[in-house]
DNA sequence: AGGCAATGCTTGTATATACAAGTTGATTGT
DNA sequence: ACAATCAACTTGTATATACAAGCATTGCCT
C-alpha cells in the first residue's frame, strides 16, 4: 500500500509506462517491504541507482528524494542513504503521548509486559486483522510506567502466523514494539481515537477510577499482510498531541 | 512559521547564505501568510520565477514543488500553480470526524450558530492566543448537527483584532469557518486530543447523560498571528481518524 | 600506537538543455 | 454564430555536467 499509493499519484491511468523514476522509487519500496532492506539499512547510492536502471543521476535522485520526504528513507550528506528506523519517522511521534516526549529528555519510561497468550478469534478480530480462517492471534497487554505511575495499557493483537516466535521473545533488552518494527516491515496504517469508560480490570491496572474518561487509540494496519491492531489506552488528563499541520 | 520551519531544514547555522531555492519558498510563502495570495490564486510560473530571481529553471522548479508535496501548493500541468484550497489541504481532513466524511457523500450537515460575543481576556486565554494586552477575543459556539442531531460542539475564541467584523457577519450563504479560511491565511497548528466528561451545559447542548466520555480536540496555531485557539467536543461515541501515516 | 592528512565516496546545490504533454485562449474558416 | 485548429504557455520527465560539502576509511608520519 505505501509504495503503490504513492507511485499512483504521477500515472494516473497506467496505460503509459511509467515514469523511470517511479520505477525506481517502487523497486526500492517493494525491498523495504518486504524486509529485504531493514531499518537502518544502506540502500543503492545515487551513483548505483544510476548503474542499475540506466539513467541520470538526477533522476535516480528524484526517486531518494521523494521517499525522503515521505519519511521513509534518511539521508545523510556523505554517508548515503538508509531506510528510516521507527524512530527517525514521524509517524509514532505523532501519536504519542504528550508526557512521552517529556520522558525522551531524561525521565524513565519502563513497559512492562503483563500478559502475553494465543486467544481465540472472533469475527470481530478477524475482520479488523484481515485474518484467513486458520491463522492465529498473540494477544498482549503492556502497561506503560513513568516514574512508577502506570500512563497507558496498551492492548496489541497480532498476528500470529506472521510473528511466530513471538511468544519465546525475552523482551528485556529490546521491548516487543522494537522487535515487531523489526519484523515487520514498513506499512501504513490508520489511528481511531475515542472517548472511553474504561472497564472494570483495565482500570485496575491504570490505577484510576471507574468514572474518569480515557482516551483509546486503535491502530489499524491496512497492509495486505494485517499484522497487528493495537488499542491504547491512556489515563485520565492525558493529552496526545497531533504534530503540525497547515490549517486554515 | 511554516515558511521558517520548512527552511529551517536546509540551512541549520544560517550563518552560510542560504540555498537559492529556499530563497524562493521563503517568498512564496510569506506571500500566503500576508494573504497577499489568497487561496486559489496563481502563483508565478517557473519561467517567471527564473526571471525575476535570476536562476535556472530547476531551481525556480525545486522550491514550488517542495511546497506542492507540503499540500501548500497545487500545481497542475498546462494550467499553472496555485495556492492549495483548505479544502484541498489534508490537515482539515485529518482532525474531522468520521461521521463528517460520511455527509459529505450526500448526507446534510448544518452548523448552528449559537453564541457569540466578546468576552474578557484571562490570563491563560492570553497565553493560548498569544495575546497583547489591549486586544480583545471573540467567543462562539457552534453546534454542528446532522440529519438534526447534535454531533459536535465547537468553542471557538477569535483575537478581535484580527477579524474586526467577524460580529457583523450573517453566516447563512457562507460557515464561519469559511470567513475565517478567507480571512485568516494559511498558518500552522498543533492539535491536542483529550478525554473529558463535558460539563452541565455543554451536555444539554449535545443532548447526552452527564456521565458520558467526550473526545475534545483543541486546536493552537502557533503563527505570530495567533488568530483563534479552538475546543470541539464530540458526542461520545465518536471516533476521529487520524488519516493514514507509516507505520512500524 | 596514536594522531593527522589525504583520498575517495556520498549527498547537496545549481545550471543548461531537450522534448513531452496538458490547458487555455485566440484565430481562423465555415 | 459556431466550431475546429492552432499557437502560446504551463508543468512533467529526463539527461549531462559542474562544483561544493560532509563522511569514513586509508595510510602515512611522528
Amino acid at each position: 500500500m505505501a509504495s503503490a499509493n504513492n507511485n499512483s499519484n504521477n500515472s494516473s491511468t497506467k496505460k503509459d509506462k511509467p515514469a523511470k523514476y517511479t520505477v525506481i522509487k517502487q523497486y526500492i519500496c517493494e525491498n523495504i517491504e518486504s524486509g529485504e532492506w531493514p531499518q537502518n539499512a544502506k540502500v543503492p547510492s545515487e551513483n548505483e541507482l544510476t548503474q542499475q536502471f540506466d539513467v541520470s543521476r538526477m533522476t535516480a535522485r528524484r526517486a531518494l528524494q521523494e521517499l525522503t520526504a515521505q519519511g521513509i528513507l534518511v539521508r545523510s550528506q556523505g554517508a548515503g542513504t538508509f531506510v528510516a528506523t521507527f524512530k527517525s519517522q514521524s509517524s509514532l511521534l505523532k501519536i504519542r503521548n504528550i508526557s512521552d516526549e517529556i520522558s525522551e529528555r531524561g525521565h524513565e519510561h519502563k513497559a512492562e509486559q503483563l500478559l502475553l497468550q494465543a486467544i481465540a478469534v472472533t469475527d470481530e478480530l478477524a475482520i479488523l486483522l484481515n485474518l484467513k480462517n486458520n491463522e492465529h492471534v498473540y494477544y498482549s497487554e503492556i502497561l506503560h510506567l513513568e516514574n512508577g505511575e502506570p500512563i497507558q495499557l496498551e492492548q496489541r493483537y497480532v498476528n500470529a502466523s506472521l510473528v511466530p516466535e513471538y511468544l519465546l521473545q525475552n523482551f528485556t533488552k529490546i521491548t516487543s514494539h522494537e522487535y515487531l518494527s523489526s519484523v515487520a516491515p514498513l506499512t501504513e496504517a490508520t489511528h481511531e481515537v475515542e472517548a472511553v469508560l474504561a472497564e472494570q480490570h483495565i482500570c485496575q491496572l491504570l490505577n484510576i477510577e471507574e468514572i474518569a474518561p480515557c482516551l483509546q487509540v486503535r491502530r489499524r494496519t491496512w497492509s495486505k499482510q494485517g499484522i497487528v491492531s493495537l488499542a491504547i489506552l491512556t489515563s485520565p488528563g492525558s493529552k496526545y498531541r497531533l504534530g503540525s499541520h497547515l490549517v486554515f
